[in-house]
RNA sequence: GCCCGCUUGGCGGAACCGGUAGACGCAUCGGACUUAAAAUCCGAAGGCCCAUGGCCGUGGGGGUUCGAGUCCCCCAGCGGGCACCA
């Protein structure tokens, strides 16, 4: 027997998969294609499990796509600018750009070690010269393109990491990697103008019916596309109306009062003369957008002294300023109408409000309906609202709405919460804003021709802030034309370099231009993107607004990036505390009669939560260890069987075990049998015993349920319907006369199907099964229909619904035999108890239900 | 508060379109091999009971159906997303 032994004969395949260009990607476009990708990482410097979940599930689609015939492009890269860099800089004294390449070249060295079939010669890393190059290229044709601008804004500051942040990097009001609460601050900034795409963003969401539901849904709700309409209210001895913006147009009648947000500009020119109302703005400007402060904040008004008029009726509606009115949603004033909407009821009940219901509920009386602390916000009919009366909330919309734009005073209007994507980041690791500023403070890009712009490399970390501002010659610098200028410091939010990197792998070595077209239209949309869920808004909607704005600049011809996406679960790992509350690694800890104790005190610890391995719970595993100890088939197996893909994976000792002893057995189960089987390329025809036969209908249903598993990311009932024919296998009589005919079938589709989850024990097995090629590259295996088909089924029989028996019957009986077969059943009788039976239920090869 | 998802043995999880619930594995128990252990192999196993049989059982309650883990309604728990969004 030969001895398997991981470390040989792992590096073994792998070196040959490298001498043989086995994974890399062809050009060829007469061949059909499947681009599968999974989320690039970021270097931080060693892979953790998440990586290697992450992989192993792409590469599984990959290697399956590739033996199934499709030329498969499967790159890998590195999201290489962003903050831990330049706070490794700070920190250690080492330059962001080497610490970068150094990680990278750490990190790449681990992922070969797990042996996935990645085309290594696309390699790319967005800090790479080429690709600042082209990104820059990108920009200026956005700039070109309108897409993106420059304009003065509240932005959300960062004051930890001294940089601006755009609002999906802001969670609950804290930094999304500082955890620092943000501040407000005004900033000229570089704007793309995502919103232009707003609609189109949405609207498509519906056509990408291979992402997960989930996923859509978040997309659709941070869009926040609502429809209303913008009416104009006139106010009392001002020249310019007020206008507001209402998802409630219908209720227009029970409007008691307008609200101002404290930034609105009408708000800032009469604070200028008024100090109580400036102090009050100031007050709100203080609570800021801390989430606690929100939470218990009152609603609070201040009574402005304007008298808006309703444009209806002409009544009198007083002004307030009001903290809960938002300038940067619709047009940061609002109608208030009590009755229908909980705010405005606090705050009409506050300040002693008119409160008036217009929508009666169903059923409800007219005359003594009334709204004491709950506004009502359900269906109704209106009513005490003119030439509304009677109509339905819908048609009643649409019928003010009607008569506001003949009187002039407002329009039906749709708008967005999605915001245009601020990109300035006050920041030296990242991609250079390829901008020039006169004096004047005119504009100026960069010309094509002196691109890129690089980052200098003598920078000074030792002070807060961006290092750019600091440098002594950088940011200046004499145009074409003789004039002075000097250079933007912001560089790109990182956010951009993911935006389009997938396309990029199509052309990596492309120096003239971001992406051949050629390439672009043969390789793109990504077939197969696989990645974390916390990037459900972030780097997907983003990507999916730059191929748009690529589309409009004449790079690609597609919308859409991700054609199929999968977001995988989290590996987790049990929490271990000590008395003192201090969090302990798995390794510091040893089980003893169900009891966790310390390893070095032998104190007894508190097991925690399962929750996602983090350095700060001292949870995680590193997979080098693992790969070490175990080989990458038994890390990837393990990451495979447990746990459906789209779930949490719990790390656990024993299931590494387990995977470990089946690869063993596997070797053994393959090993054992490889010089019993018929000549390679023998197919059992006609196997004439039933164990044979039985076997290779197994072997067939199995590749039926293998093939339609791996489509779904059915990878944990794909590793069970290995096992079950493995054990299939195990059983098998080696001394059946069909023996060498059927186990060679069942041996070779074996290491086939394995080939995708464990690629080096299959390569292995195929070797010693005596066939000359790689199993990477044999074709995927077929099911032949004939042995799909059971020649014996176990039917059920059941009396009014209950098991009571069953039958093995020829598979396609009859219904009348199946009848009479079942009712002669000695437990049915029993069970019918002399009974008449009123009916019997056949379902052919499934069930009988005898009803009385 | 609003929206979405999930809930099946001791555990991870199977169960296509409503048709034998618990595949496959982990842990457990028993046995074989061994001086012994590890490894390996064989076997048992949802719970309960008057045990070749019966009853109960997919978070709880109701419904539709010959038949419900699966479909419908209500409730609970857990997880996630969004949030003074007008």
């Amino acid at each position: 027997m030969q001895r398997y032994s991981v470390r040989e004969v792992e590096t073994k395949w792998q070196r040959i998969w490298e001498e043989r260009r086995t994974f890399e990607a062809r050009d060829d476009t007469s061949q059909p294609k499947c681009y599968v990708l999974e989320m690039f990482p970021y270097p931080s410097g060693r892979i953790h499990m998440g990586h290697v979940r992450n992989y192993t599930l792409g590469d599984v689609v990959a290697r399956a796509r590739r033996m199934q015939g499709f030329n498969v492009l499967h790159p890998m890269g590195w999201d290489a600018f962003g903050l831990p860099a330049e706070n490794a800089a700070m920190q250690r004294g080492i330059h962001p750009k080497t610490w970068t390449y150094r990680n990278i070249a750490e990190m790449r060295a681990q992922l070969k070690t797990m042996g996935l079939s990645l085309d290594w010669s696309r390699e790319l890393a967005t800090c790479d010269p080429v690709y600042v190059q082209q990104q820059q290229s990108l920009f200026l044709d956005l700039y070109e393109a309108g897409l993106v601008y420059r304009k003065e804004s509240w932005v959300n500051w960062d004051p930890v990491d001294q940089t601006v942040l755009a609002n999906e990097q802001v969670v609950d009001g804290r930094g999304w990697r500082s955890g620092a609460i943000v501040e407000r601050k005004k900033l000229s900034q570089w704007f793309f103008a995502i919103t232009r795409y707003a609609d189109d963003l949405l609207a498509a969401i519906d056509q990408l019916d291979r992402w997960p539901d989930k996923v859509r849904l978040m997309q659709q709700n941070w869009i926040g596309k609502s429809t209303g309409a913008r009416l104009r209210f006139a106010i009392d001895d001002q020249d310019e109306p007020l206008e507001v913006f209402t998802t409630r147009p219908d209720t227009l009648f029970g409007a008691s009062f307008l609200a101002l947000a404290p930034d609105h500009p009408l708000t800032s020119t009469l604070a200028a003369e008024r100090p109580a109302l400036a102090a009050f703005v100031a007050e709100c400007a203080k609570l800021g957008t801390s989430e606690e402060a929100l939470a218990k904040a009152d609603k609070q008004g201040f009574d402005t002294g304007l008298m808006a008029r309703h444009p209806i009726t002409g009544a009198p509606l007083p002004v307030y300023a009001a903290n809960f009115v938002l300038m940067d949603y619709g047009t940061g004033a609002i109608f208030g109408c009590p009755a229908h909407d909980q705010r405005d009821l606090d705050f009409a009940r506050k300040y002693g409000l008119q409160v008036t219901p217009v929508v009666l509920p169903p059923d409800a009386d007219p005359a003594s309906f009334a709204v004491a602390d709950e506004a009502y916000v359900g269906p109704g009919r209106l009513y005490n609202s003119d030439f509304l009366d009677g109509l339905e909330i819908e048609a009643a919309k649409a019928r003010v709405v009607e008569r506001l734009a003949e009187a002039g005073a407002g329009q039906g209007e749709t708008t967005y919460r999605l915001r245009d994507w601020g990109i300035s980041r006050q920041r030296y690791w990242g991609c250079p804003i390829p901008i020039t500023y006169l004096d004047d403070g005119t504009v100026v890009p960069v010309a094509r021709d002196e691109l890129p712009v690089l980052l200098p490399e003598d920078v000074d970390f030792s002070l807060p802030g961006n290092p750019l501002e600091r440098h002594p010659t950088w940011r200046h610098l004499t145009l074409p034309d003789g004039r002075q200028a000097r250079r933007e410091t912001d560089t790109m939010d990182t956010f951009v370099d993911s935006s389009w990197y997938f396309a990029r792998f199509c052309s990596p070595g492309d120096d003239r231009q971001p992406v051949s077209r050629r390439a672009v239209d043969y390789w793109m949309p990504v077939d197969q993107y696989v990645g974390g869920v916390e990037h459900a808004v972030l780097h997907l909607l983003y990507s999916r607004f730059f191929t748009r704005a690529m589309r409009a600049t004449g790079h690609v011809s597609i919308d859409e990036p991700f054609a199929g996406l999968f977001t995988q679960g989290m590996v987790t790992h049990r929490t271990f505390q000590n008395a003192d509350g201090q969090w302990l690694e798995p390794d510091a800890v040893r089980e003893e009669d169900g009891r966790w104790l310390a390893v070095d005190t032998g104190a007894t610890v508190t097991v925690g939560r399962v929750e996602k391995m983090s350095k700060s719970k001292h949870n995680t595993i590193d997979p080098q260890v693992i790969i070490q100890n175990y080989g990458a088939d038994c890390a990837r197996l393990f990451m495979l069987s447990d746990s459906p893909p789209d779930r949490d994976l719990e790390w656990t000792e024993a299931g590494i075990d387990g995977a470990w002893r089946y690869l063993n057995r596997l070797w053994r189960l393959i090993d054992e049998r490889a010089d019993l089987v018929a000549p390679a390329n023998g197919v059992a025809a006609g196997p004439t015993s039933t164990a044979a036969q039985a076997l290779k209908r197994q072997v067939h249903t199995t590749v039926d349920a293998m093939t339609h598993g791996l489509d779904r990311f059915h990878f944990n009932k794909a590793v069970a319907l290995v096992r079950e024919l493995s054990n299939a296998i195990e059983a098998f009589d080696v001394a059946d006369p069909d023996g060498p005919l059927v186990l060679r079938e069942a041996l070779d589709v074996l290491a086939r199907l394995l080939a995708p989850m464990v690629p080096h024990l299959a390569e292995e097995a195929w070797a010693r099964l005596g066939h000359p090629g790689l199993v990477a590259e044999a074709g995927w295996p077929k099911a032949d229909p004939v042995w799909l088909v059971a020649s014996t089924v176990t039917i059920a029989v059941q009396v009014n619904g209950k098991r009571r028996g069953e039958l093995e019957v020829a598979a396609g009986s009859d219904e009348a035999g199946l009848r009479e077969a079942a009712l002669d059943l000695d437990n049915v009788q029993r069970a019918l108890d002399g009974r008449a039976v009123r009916k019997v239920i056949v379902v052919p090869d499934r069930i009988v239900n005898v009803v009385v």
